[in-house]
DNA sequence: GGCCCGGTACTCGGATACTAAATGTCCGAGTGCGGAAGG
DNA sequence: CCTTCCGCACTCGGACATTTAGTATCCGAGTACCGGGCC
């Protein structure tokens, strides 16, 4: 899986400490010592999927495109590193002998199916999870961190 | 996720079909018309997963190593993908401000956590189904498969 | 005739090239602000 | 002094290199079989 998905994650969660501004995409970069240019791709892929919405010029930078809790990690993932199954069949039945040339193997071969139940499984968990359950978890488990965040972007703005 | 796994796949259902017999690469390669020194590399990886064993010279090739009931799918993909999550945590955290450097943020990251319990339930998913349960819906559901393989292989072997 | 031995053909096994995709970088397009000029 | 306009600095956006991992291939190590030679 891609490393973006990673730094988009964490720097949705960022967005969430610092509602209704545009913050961009250096100091989003800044924060975890980030190639700029490349976590700015990744945002940039966000923005496409919606999630992100973004300003040009002075006074611009990216905000979160709708609220936290209708932002699934299933969301960013697929907007990361693309809607196919980890798993991709490839319809290897097609060359083995007795195979029917205008049969969809990917929706009938078992072995295709067994795999794609399970990553079912797994997209409907990161479905079930959004950005705002783990902002709320972080506000939970490490109470200090929104603050500090919010104070470190204020500061660096200057 | 790389190709072999659904190449492995196919392989070990077939391979049931033919039990107690030692089955070269090369056949097991002609039958859905693979590079036969590819699949072989991805065969040795079974073998070094102790998934299958391997005889070398004349009458040699490869059969299960233990009974399918016994071979998860999980099995199969963590020997030829490797076992690391798909999602790997690079602990983006530790350049952050505040960091504690001697945290394993892999374990006490919120996003870490959360993209690591829906590779879990992919996990229990894959580790649910063996190879025997693809065996016996294959079996249910295409009757002629079995008896059709088989033949394959006995007629290739002249 | 039976037994032993060497050659041979065939297999797996790992080391070695090649290719595609992920990673990283750069420059152009677009935009709002600030200041200077003119009324 | 107020308004208008122009230039500028800053941002995103996508096109362009570089590196890693997946894909594919080749040759050597090992082994059972087959044939000939010897007892």
């Amino acid at each position: 899986m891609n490393e973006g998905v990673e730094w988009a994650l964490h720097s949705c969660v960022n967005l969430c400490f610092i509602p209704g501004e545009a913050v961009t995409a250096k100091r989003l970069a800044a924060f975890y010592e980030l190639p700029t240019a490349y976590l700015n791709k990744q945002l940039q892929a966000l923005t496409r999927a919606g999630i992100l919405s973004s300003t040009s010029g002075p006074k611009g930078g990216f905000q979160l495109a709708r609220r936290p809790e209708k932002i699934s990690l299933l969301d960013v993932v697929v907007a990361i590193d693309g809607a196919d199954d980890a798993f991709r069949c490839t319809e290897i039945l097609k060359a083995g002998p007795g195979a029917d040339s205008k049969a969809d193997y990917r929706k009938i071969c078992l072995v295709s199916q067994a795999m794609h139940k399970a990553e079912l499984t797994y997209r409907r968990e990161l479905s079930g999870q959004t950005i705002a359950d783990i902002v709320a978890q972080v506000e939970q488990t490490y109470p200090d961190t929104a603050g500090n965040t919010r104070r470190w972007f204020a500061n660096l703005k200057s």
